[in-house]
RNA sequence: GGGCAGGUGGUGGAAUUGGUAUACACGCUAGUCUUAGGAACUAGUGCUUCGGCUUGAGGGUUCGAGUCCCUCCCUGCCCACCA
């Protein structure tokens, strides 16, 4: 090869970077289809990229590419979400204005980028601390006021002191400060706080949008922050007083159960009732240790409970009117439900370790029922009739075999134990004694106790014609010798006696009595609360109801009496969305001390973030804005009189809300976006970034989403239709990459070594793009190699030239594969395809031009300056990207022969080589007939040929 | 403790209506060529006691299982006293 034509990434790459800018290449926004696909837009962080970070807009990049060349409009921006904690912290730290400091980091991520070839359309770039965009930011936050979805609270939040600033709770990761890792304090705090909670339904809900292609994980991630519970409130009135405290609880149907009620540390009717409370000092001692500690501490799960009984209070149960103590205990989230709970320990875990304590009384009212249901003769029949009866399972152990008793029915498939009915005036071991002579003869057992646990089945009795409510006592029995007396004819021909070995016996009995006899003999019942639903006992009228009826009737019955009512119940909470720092959105309200909080006119937006001399945190609770006192006074809007603006600003994820929008429009001022583009070009088809959003960008944003179609703003019920989450690249020693390490890799240094269309491949080649893989160096090598191979290809090409129909084959192969695998994210195996098809035309002494064109189009995507490069080289004029995607055409491909693997009882013996679709009887003659097959039949008989056409031939041989 | 994802050669990984497990690439071995480079090319590369054995372990269904069913083990991520 001459030196001239050496692949030289380094002389292309620059080239058609320039090429396409220049040409607008990208910018084919009047065709009629659209496609919009988006990354998440990164924080200009002074460290810069790692090799890491440029995975998902690699991605997005080969998407976008092929989608432009499939003919579509393709929408592909990027921009900067400057806003923020880090932004200031890193400019505190170096001593700069923020604005000094994201100018220079978005300016070396820009530069980082363009050498990887992204068609990124920067006539749209977006920057949310671009006054013009931040204009709309406050613009959508002022809706939300009018609308009454943002309102003043000063109740306590979470502090981080350390940040010196309100925090969300979507930005605490195990109870400590998202961002520096300090605990984080709970302080009261007048902020400013958005509705999310109204909404939280239909974030819920619209999760299960059929269109919406996430994954499952992180859908299921929102469903348990969103953490939707439905219940019921219930009063408990606090005897001789008129004060009641109101709980929550998902389980009604147990408060039959509840032993007692726990109210948070914060609960106000402490200070209300302060006077009744005989040891108010011990309660006042346990609340300020609970306020000193951090949420985390009280939330370890290790931790003991505790809790401090208020003596001399008393609350009334609803059902019972039976007088109840209360107790304060941190467990007891005040920010949850009611603040308050009542004590169930026989059904709940956490009640039950509280009782134990404090010498609580544990009263079971819910028991375990099983019912038989679906297709089956035996399933209950909740129309008809039933007969509920009190029984005896028999738990019969002979230690000696280490086996249990066991009853096969022989009219039916049922395999058990030995029961019985229990008669009037009968102990259990009386009637088990009596049931094992009679079903079985033994004599000579050892009566070993009972259980106190009842449980319950429900099915339809084949023998009797009727459905059975049967309530289980279990009785022990161990076997002391074999002596038996003969049974009756009638026992003998209804049913046998097995003896079935412990380990095999957990999978071996078809009905639930049985194997809870066993469970109960074996003490497996460990757990010391039932937890679940089940059968209500010891609960007056609501007795033998389940669990399910119960909660209704219960809940009716309290609406009547006045009592109590149905009750959701969210984990997520409304927004906090002050920040106490200078970097960010200035919330436009303004105080005043005659109209209350008033809102700054729109024409007059956006309240620019002013000048500052130090834009340090403090601990005033007030960000540095309200130092400056030419900023903070204005006059009110609607009085004229002297005012304040407000001076907290805005959360750093206020501004990436809505950003996906103004890319749309970007240079609207008069409007976030225009009505018809953003009808043509929303929703999102795809979006991409990683997990770490679940919660709460994806959150938020569908959030403000959702209220900007509610004000008729957007067209769309959710805002991201297609997203996928890319895995971590990680540095090559397994561990994620970070300058502590000193394991970070510069993806400027990659594609100065290897060239960008190698960085590319290599990066979408790894694996799977949803999984994290280390980082090989050798690897991109390889890749490197591969573009090489393709580069020398050019030599062979020729105008006029025979296809090989392997060629054809592989090519239409090809075709199909990468289309469809890029459309799925599965970029390593499009590749691979690339590969295979590049190393059969390597083998091939002559490529047609229309071959070798059609696998550029193909590998364009992945590396487009090479072949940019070579598709100029063809002698084309026009960008290759602005060809046409290759169909494909499956009549092409003509398969003469195909291999048959030939099976002998499910091993691979030899194959047979016919012409496609050769008929089934030629087949089996053939592979019966071949050469390495036969020995394996000699002496042996045929029992069986399986014919899979063009695909194996199994025979089965005895 | 709960939820989700996953476990296949020396390595990253392929394989979907169940049909020849290990495609593609890296690495490694031997050779060819050479203006000596992380080059290119050719051949080989799961294990093996050469009978066979192999997709975390064990069982099941099937002519046939990485793929379906049951039991168990392990890893990663997320959530975690939410009543």
């Amino acid at each position: 090869m001459n030196e001239k034509n050496l692949y030289q990434p380094d002389m292309i790459e620059p080239k058609w970077q320039a090429y396409w800018e220049e040409h607008g290449t990208f910018r084919q926004y009047d065709r009629e289809e659209k496609y919009y696909v988006l990354d998440m837009f990164p924080y200009p962080s002074g460290a810069g990229l790692h090799v890491g970070h440029p995975k998902g807009y690699i991605a997005t990049d080969v998407l976008a590419r092929m989608k432009q060349i499939q003919g579509k409009a393709v929408l592909h921006p990027m921009g900067w979400d400057a806003f923020g904690l880090p932004a200031e912290q890193y400019a505190i730290k170096n001593k700069i204005h923020p604005r000094i400091a994201v100018e220079e980091n978005i300016g070396t991520f820009k530069s980082q980028l363009a050498k990887i070839g992204f068609t990124y359309d920067w006539e749209r770039e977006i920057n949310t601390t671009d006054p013009k965009y931040y204009k709309w930011t406050q613009w959508i936050f002022l809706q939300l006021w009018k609308a009454g979805l943002a309102y003043e609270s000063h109740e306590p939040i979470n502090w981080c002191s350390s940040c010196k600033t309100g925090l969300a709770n979507e930005d605490l990761e195990q109870g400590k400060c998202e961002r520096c890792g300090s605990e984080v304090e709970k302080r009261p705090l007048r902020q400013w706080v958005l509705a999310m909670t109204k909404y939280a339904d239909r974030l819920l809900y619209d999760l299960d949008t059929p269109l919406l292609e996430w994954s499952p994980s992180i859908k299921e991630q929102q469903r348990n922050w969103i953490g939707r519970s439905e219940g019921a409130e219930v009063v408990f009135s606090v005897v001789d007083t008129e004060e009641q405290v109101r709980v929550f609880t998902t389980r009604v149907d147990t408060i039959f159960g509840c032993s007692y009620v726990v109210i948070a540390p914060e609960h106000p009717l402490i200070q209300k009732q302060a006077e009744k409370i005989q040891n108010l000092s011990l309660v006042e001692k346990y609340r300020e240790q609970a306020k000193n500690k951090t949420e985390l501490e009280r939330t370890e799960l290790s931790k003991e409970k505790t809790g401090v009984l208020l003596e001399g209070i008393q609350v009334v149960h609803p059902f019972t009117n039976t007088h109840l103590p209360v107790y304060v205990a941190d467990y007891v989230l005040a920010t949850y439900g009611t603040g308050a709970v009542m004590g169930v320990p026989a059904h709940d875990e956490r009640d039950y370790e509280f009782a134990e304590k404090y010498n609580l009384p544990i009263t079971t009212v819910i028991e375990e029922c099983v019912v038989t249901e679906g297709d089956r003769d035996d399933a209950y029949q909740p129309a008809e009739e039933t007969v509920t009866r009190e029984n005896v399972a028999i738990a019969l152990y002979n230690p000696k075999t280490e086996s249990f008793l066991t009853i096969s029915w022989k009219a039916f498939v049922m395999k058990g134990v030995v029961t019985g009915g229990l008669e009037e005036g009968e102990t259990l071991e009386d009637c088990a004694r009596r049931e094992i002579l009679e079903e079985t003869g033994y004599k000579n057992v050892r009566f070993v106790g009972t259980s106190d646990i009842k449980k319950h089945t429900k099915f339809f009795h084949r023998g009797k014609k009727v459905n059975r409510h049967a309530i289980w006592n279990f009785a022990f029995f161990e076997l002391v010798d074999e002596a038996r007396e003969e049974m009756s004819i009638e026992d003998q021909s209804q049913h046998e006696v097995v003896w079935v070995e412990k380990k095999k016996i957990k999978d071996y009995f078809t009905v639930a009595e049985a194997r809870f006899a066993v469970e109960l003999f074996l003490a497996h019942e460990t757990k010391k609360a039932l937890t679940g639903d089940g059968i209500l006992v010891n609960s007056g009228e609501f007795s033998e109801l389940s669990s399910v009826e119960a909660r209704e009737k219960m809940i009716v019955w309290l609406e009547q009496e006045g009592l109590g009512q149905k009750k959701v119940n969210y984990k997520m909470r409304d927004w906090t969305f002050s920040r106490q720092r200078y970097w960010g959105e200035p919330i436009p309200l303004i105080h005043c001390a005659d109209c209350g909080v008033v809102a700054v006119p729109e024409n007059e937006l956006p309240v620019m973030l002013p000048e500052v001399e130090s834009y340090e945190p403090n601990d005033s609770g007030e960000s540095p804005l309200a130092n400056i006192l030419e900023w903070v006074n204005v006059s009110c809007p609607e009085c004229g009189k002297e005012a304040k603006r407000e001076t907290n600003t805005m959360p750093q994820w206020a501004g990436s809300c809505w950003y996906y929008l103004r890319y749309i429009d970007p240079t609207n001022s008069t409007a976030l976006v225009g009505k018809e583009v953003e009808k043509k070009m929303m929703p999102v088809d795809v979006y991409v970034g990683g997990t770490e959003h679940a919660t709460r960008h994806l959150l938020y944003a569908r959030f403000w989403h959702k209220f900007l179609y509610d004000q008729g703003v957007v067209s769309t019920i959710e805002p991201f239709m297609k997203l996928v989450n890319q895995g971590l690249i990680l540095a090559s020693d397994g561990r994620k990459m970070s300058k502590r390490w000193g394991n970070v890799i510069n993806p400027d240094e990659m594609v100065g070594e290897f060239g960008a269309d190698a960085f590319r491949l290599y990066e979408m080649f790894m694996g799977p793009f949803t999984q994290s893989i280390a980082w090989n160096t050798d690897g991109l090598m390889g890749t490197r190699r591969f573009l090489e191979k393709v580069w020398r290809l050019q030599e062979k090409v020729v105008n006029n030239t025979d296809t090989s129909q392997q060629v054809v084959n592989s090519l239409q192969m090809t075709i199909k594969k990468v289309a469809l695998d890029i459309e799925e994210f599965k970029f390593n195996t499009a590749i691979s395809t690339l590969m295979i098809l590049v190393n059969t035309l390597e083998k091939e002494t002559e490529v047609s031009r229309e071959t070798f064109e059609t696998l550029l189009v193909l590998l364009a995507p992945f590396a487009p300056h090479m072949t940019e490069e070579l598709w100029q080289k063809m002698g084309h004029k026009e960008s290759l990207f602005l060809a046409t995607w290759p169909e494909f055409h499956p009549e092409k491909i003509i398969e003469g022969e195909v291999t048959l693997a030939v099976q002998i009882n499910g091993r691979v013996r030899g194959e047979v080589v016919v012409a496609k679709d050769t008929d089934e009887a030629t087949v089996r003659e053939m592979a019966l007939k071949n050469e390495k097959v036969k020995p394996y039949l000699e002496g042996k008989e045929v029992k069986k040929v399986i014919v899979v056409a063009n695909k194996i031939v199994s025979i089965v041989v005895a």
